[in-house]
Order: C-alpha cells, then sequence, then structure tokens
DNA sequence: TCGGAAGCCGAGGACCCCCTCCGGTGCCCG
DNA sequence: CGGGCACCGGAGGGGGTCCTCGGCTTCCGA
C-alpha cells in the first residue's frame, strides 16, 4: 500500500467521523454482498445515514470503499488459504484451496466479483491478485508433480473455474445458495490425472488471462 | 405465439414503417450482440436513425425487439441443434449439441444472455426455452443410457454449464475467444461416465433451476 | 472556555435511461 | 391528386448515478 493510500484511507481523529467512517464500512459491506462491486455509493451513503459528500470525504474513490468493506473477506479467504496450503495430501491441499475460496466467494457478491476481475489502477488489489495467483499456481503444480492433477491444466483454468463458479453464485445465491459445491465436485472429476482427454483448444495464455480479468472491469 | 403478440411486432403496411423498422432491428442485432440483452434502447434508436418514439412504436416492449433481433440466432442454433440430434452416437450427439450451442452463446452476447435466463411474461420465449430444455434431456438421457455420460447427471447441470460458459464468454471473447471450447473439452472429461466419483451435493430440483433463471433477469 | 480546523451536508451540474404523448408529416388509396 | 390516417419526431417528466464545492457545524486542544 503506496503512503497515498494509506493516507487515503487512514480512520480520521475525530470521535464523530470515525462513528460514521464505520457506518459507512457496515453499510458498504451489506450493500456490495448484495449487489456486487458496482452497488450505488449513494445508497450506501443513506443506507449508513450520511451524507454523500461525507462519504466521498471518507474514501476518495470507489476501490478504498470496496477494500475497506472486503477486508475481512480477504482475511477469512487468507485463513483458509493457509490452512489448505499446509495439507499434506497434494490431492487434498488442491480440494480444499478451491473450497475454501469457493465459500467465501458464495458468501459475499462483492468478493465475488472482486476475485473475478483486476483493478490495474490499484497496488493494493494487484498485490492481493498476484498472491492469489501465486498460491493456485503453488497447490496446482504440487497436485501435478505427485499425479493426481492431470498435466495440461493451467493456472488460467482455474481462473476460469473461478469466473465460472461466480456465476454459478449470482444465479443460484438466493435459490440454491449450495449449488456451487456440485459444479466444483464435477469439475473436480475432470481435474483428476486418470480422466484426462486430449483437449482441442490450447490454454490462455497470462496476457489474455490478464486482459480479460481487466475487461470484466471495465466493460459496460 | 398469441394473437396480441403477433399483433404488436407486424410488420407495418407503409414502405417508410418496413424500412425504419428494418434498421431497428440491425441496430439492435449490433447492440445487444455487443452488449446483451440489457442494451440501451435510446441507443439503439440512434444507431439506427429513428427516433425513440419510433421504436416504441413498432416495438412495446424490449423483449419484442430483443425476440426480433434474436431470430436468426436462434434458428441458427435450432439448425444447428437437429443436426447434433441426429447423430447416431450418442456421446457424439451429446458433444455436438453442447459444442453448436456454445458456440451460438459467444457469437453474441444477447443470445448469451438470453440463453441463461427465463422470461415468465413471455409465452414465446418460454417456449424457446422449453423446447431447449427438451433437447438436452433427449440427448443427456440418451447418452445416460448408452453408458457413455455419467448416471448423476441432471439437466441442471447443463443449465449450470451453460451459465459457466456464459460468464467465460464475457470475460475472454475479446482477448481469447475461443477460450470456452478449452472449458467447455474439460467438462465433457467430467461428465464421461468412466470418471464419475460420488458427488456430495445433490442436483437442483427443476423449481430451483427456474427460480434461479428468472432471478438472473430480475436482479438489479 | 473558545476559536480554528476537521468534518459534514446536500444542492446541483452533468450524464444516462425508460417511456409517453401529441402536434406535425408524408405515404397510399380511392 | 388530394385527404385521411398511419406514422414519425423529440421534448419532457420521472428515475438514477457520479462527484464537486462551499457554507455551516461540531469537536477538541490549548
Amino acid at each position: 500500500m503506496s503512503a497515498s493510500e494509506i493516507e487515503r484511507t487512514r480512520v480520521p481523529r475525530r470521535r464523530d467521523a470515525q462513528e460514521r467512517r464505520h457506518r459507512l464500512i457496515v453499510a458498504a459491506q451489506r450493500e456490495f454482498a448484495a449487489r456486487g462491486v458496482d452497488a450505488s455509493l449513494e445508497r450506501i451513503a443513506r443506507e449508513a445515514d450520511v451524507a454523500i459528500g461525507t462519504l466521498y470525504r471518507h474514501f476518495p474513490t470507489r476501490l478504498d470503499l470496496l477494500l475497506a468493506a472486503l477486508e475481512p473477506r480477504v482475511r477469512e479467504f487468507l485463513d483458509g488459504s493457509e490452512k489448505a496450503l499446509q495439507i499434506d495430501d497434494p490431492w487434498g491441499a488442491f480440494v480444499s484451496y478451491l473450497e475454501n475460496l469457493f465459500r467465501v466467494q458464495a458468501g459475499d457478491r462483492g468478493f465475488n466479483d472482486f476475485l473475478s476481475r483486476r483493478f490495474p489502477g490499484s497496488e493494493e488489489t494487484e498485490r492481493i491478485h498476484d498472491e492469489m495467483c501465486r498460491q493456485i499456481d503453488d497447490v496446482l503444480t504440487r497436485a501435478q508433480k505427485a499425479g493426481a492433477v492431470r498435466a495440461d491444466i493451467t493456472l488460467a483454468d482455474i481462473v476460469n473455474l473461478i469466473w465460472s463458479n461466480g456465476r454459478m453464485i449470482d444465479a443460484t445465491s438466493t435459490t440454491a445458495p449450495n449449488a456451487w459445491r456440485r459444479q466444483l465436485f464435477l469439475m473436480l472429476d475432470a481435474y483428476r490425472a486418470e480422466a484426462a482427454h486430449a483437449i482441442p483448444e490450447p490454454p490462455m495464455s497470462e496476457k489474455q488471462l490478464y486482459d480479460a480479468m481487466v475487461h470484466l472491469s471495465t466493460a459496460d
């Protein structure tokens, strides 16, 4: 996090300001969780019972507020990741990692959107994404070396699965909130080394993957 | 199609009106294809060089215009479906059906959105969706009876795959336009009977599935 | 206690979208 | 060729969103 970003989102000195900042974060968590990253800032201010100008005073950009709101989710996710990465069995670690990731993703539409996109302007979010990619690469490679996961799978394929899962969640969150698990376990059967059949399409390159993630945050 | 719907979207008598109607459909095809079913109607009118009031005169509801615009896509899809359904080999028919579906889906964001959603108000769209579900059920059951596709797969799982694929396409259409094929062939390995491992989550019920599709068209 | 600075409010400009309504236009048929 | 009616245009009302800015309030430290 750069100095200017720390400056932008620091906790203010005055009591009343701290209180309002807190109310904003709580409202933002609710709204982002329910409506995704593109939730209305004016609505969040209204929900927090705070004027729109005050929201902008505390969080000059949408990303500032989003990061403050998602912080607990990110921590929850990273905690679960760490546990998964410590599992000895490579296949178990792989499964556990994805299950944790998707569980957190399913609980918060904002986090869901956040996972699928890249925000090239922000060091902070790039850092989180890079860390996640590193972890996936880790757990995936280990499972492949152990012969548990087929060799022709790439980081990009896992990100594709994250996108897919995100869409599943959007569709089913209110009607069948656990449906994503079925889709995940189905896909796991495709990842098993013994299931492998040749795929008539090469994996996405890193650049293609990155551009696609940026695309999701700029389209429309 | 009910009488009132035929009435609403019939081709007008006057030359100039026919001409404008045609321009509207062409612009709508471009816009829906590029921006999905929520494309701006005012923008479509602008692109067609027609006043907004005229658009509403020809197409009283968004769905009227959407159906007129998607008509070629729907036909393209149904033609391909028919060919796939006639393939003797049950697994081949199954693969071919999905490949055709996804190919058309990938070429048009409006059709992509349309496939994932249900519009309970419209007989016409319900008819198309019902027909598609019937076909999927057909090709799926046949492949299962032949022992090619695992028995624990449901229509709902295929619809889940359609959602997933839709998201893939949204993400990759500009950067890796064929990436969806990779994801499809990966998933096919999960569908193979010999790949089956127990799934710790039951399939969605028909009602859950229907509600989820409606949810996608009403959310936000 | 009290004044200055930190902080708050919300009107308002700039966009965007949906949809209606009705005065005016121009096609086509008799 | 002329009148009637199908048709067209586009202003305008009603909503929303983002974000700014300057007058007003409130806290808190000296």
